[in-house]
DNA sequence: CTGAAAGCGCTTACAG
DNA sequence: CTGAAAGCGCTTACAG
């Protein structure tokens, strides 16, 4: 007699839990998604309709209705440098609690690669999106311009209007580890970068500034090398550094795994450390506390930076307005034996 | 007149393709996703108005309608152990590359934790998953296997039926490293784990069975600790292992990352290694080449084991049949300088 | 504060 | 090999 049901996926809809609850699939909408304006007791009663079907609402469809997805997505380097681990790590645990989805996107340093997968995430319409830094191609900036989806930057701060950030300032990091180098007595301080990212140009920056503050600049002093960051590398610009003349007398590496690396070599070559080079790192990854001597660098706050990021992204995927436009969570010079 | 369009979003959709293509939405549909059975003339004529009107699918839409999306979920134990961010680094390239989005859930070793993040992923009802390993809890096993979502295990493999797996064999990995220290001479070869999760508890059997076999099984070789591994449990570990009488010859750690902080710790102590002790570790992760001395250890193949799971999830999607049911990729046991 | 109707942009049976 | 109709499960304006 009646039409048979077409497709029927046996789900448990909204539609179930609004005549559960006996009010209308919209207003069981809106109780659920917290919106303002839902009389308490009917609040409750939806409430009490969902736990006794054990509803789980679609998140396709309310994507496809809502025009935005729960996730977030996220541009970042590459995971095999611990510091975005850790960015992760918090960004996931916060986010996720608030009920989105991070979706990880791997740029490997690269403007065009990381432009490709912005264009690939926005067709997927994420609720708001965590990028590192601010040095993008003009493709991405466009689509993120037009996308009109709540953004905020990681890593680096910036003060531009409309521009919400979280992050330390590199460039001061640098010049107070580079500050500490200067009290210890050393001159001739080499700086030594991989990668060349910008965030490694804004450490070099730092280590210049001071450098020229005291009359010590000298480009001779100033090494990079641009393949990615790794221990080897770092073992093997030591030894480019050190066969210089005149000798350097400290060397401060633009990340902690060069210098972890560098450290291994001197011990393998016998170059005493701090007595015939002092070593400096930056970002406090993993095992610098077990080097022998132990590494100096700068501790990067970047568990707490997830955390703030992903607070303001929250903030502003639910139309609110983050306190600060630029949040920043400094660093700390962190000195142990090798500087 | 005519009725006002509501909620118009200004999106080229598969419709206006189809109208441009002189096609019908459906024929549209099946000639994109590259349906057989349509005709070769029609399918340019689609393909041609997608490039020229600039059209790019909704992937909810997409979702809601065929009752999967198109991402993948991957549930691993956690990033700071540079195997998984090899893992993930492989699995998402192929993955992409077809078309699919990793969603990647961090289990912290935790099967609760596990379970939690698989009934996230399931509601969003993944087109595939990737899961780590067989140890799971019999929630996840249920949700697994009333999801009817194509799944491959990885790290380990299995031969039951129905079962899909790409890995190795760590009980073997772990059986070869020890007679490889077996033939160095080494007599009272100490095992030491961390973390006790079920792949180190199958190296603590590889190794059992070798020193069973040679008459060398003593259960005060056998150390463990439930904390997470790391380089400076590794030094703590060692330093425990030799305070014990008598005197171990050797020592396997689970994981590099703790036999990387035992080397280090030795280095610091005074003890020589392999002279006083060897040390040897598994995985083969970075920085282990670079150790003083050099780590020897066995290199376990996550990228290819990341492809393969990859390839395999891509077939099992395209509701194909994969040539096996396990894949193991084996493993090579790396010979340094400590062991 | 609440609801009836329409629509988001696709794909799935069902026909032919 | 191709298509007209219905439907996936939500939310958005529009009314009242």
């Amino acid at each position: 007699m009646n039409l048979p049901r077409r497709r029927s996926t046996g789900r448990i809809t909204l539609s179930d839990v609004a005549a559960a609850a006996g009010v209308s699939p919209i207003t069981a909408s809106r109780a659920l998604r917290g919106e303002r304006g839902v009389a308490q007791e009917l609040r409750e009663r939806v409430q009490a309709a969902v736990q006794r079907l054990g509803y789980v609402p679609d998140p396709a469809a309310r994507a496809l209705a809502s025009q935005h997805g729960s996730h977030v997505g996220v541009l970042i380097p590459m995971l095999s440098n611990a510091l975005f681990v850790d960015l992760i790590e918090a960004l996931q645990r916060v986010l996720r609690a608030a009920g989105y989805q991070p979706l990880i996107g791997l740029t490997h340093y690269d403007k065009s690669e990381e432009e490709h997968l912005l264009r690939e995430q926005l067709m997927h319409r994420p609720a708001g999106l965590v990028v590192t830094g601010f040095d993008h191609s003009a493709g991405t900036r466009a689509l993120m311009a037009q996308g009109a989806v709540p953004c905020v930057h990681v890593m680096e701060t910036s003060d531009q209007p409309g521009v919400w950030s979280v992050g330390f300032s590199q460039r001061e990091a640098a010049a107070a580890l580079t500050r500490h180098l200067l009290a210890r007595g050393h001159r001739r301080i080499a700086f030594v970068a991989a990668q060349l990212d910008p965030r490694t140009l804004q450490r070099l920056d730092g280590w210049r500034d001071e450098m020229q503050r005291h009359g010590l600049a000298d480009p001779r002093l100033e090494w990079s090398n641009p393949a990615p960051s790794s221990l080897a590398l770092g073992a093997q610009m030591l030894a480019q550094v050190m066969a210089q003349q005149p000798r350097v007398d400290a060397i401060f590496f633009c990340n902690d795994d060069l210098a972890q690396g560098a450290l291994l070599a001197a011990l393998r070559t016998g170059i005493r450390v701090p007595q015939d080079v002092a070593i400096a790192g930056f970002n406090d990854l993993p095992g610098s506390d077990q080097m022998v001597p132990a590494l100096t660098t700068v501790r990067t706050p970047r568990e707490r930076i997830g955390e703030a990021a992903a607070q303001m992204l929250l903030t502003l995927m639910r139309h609110g307005t983050p306190a600060q436009a630029a949040v920043d969570l400094g660093f700390e010079v962190v000195v142990r034996e090798s500087a």
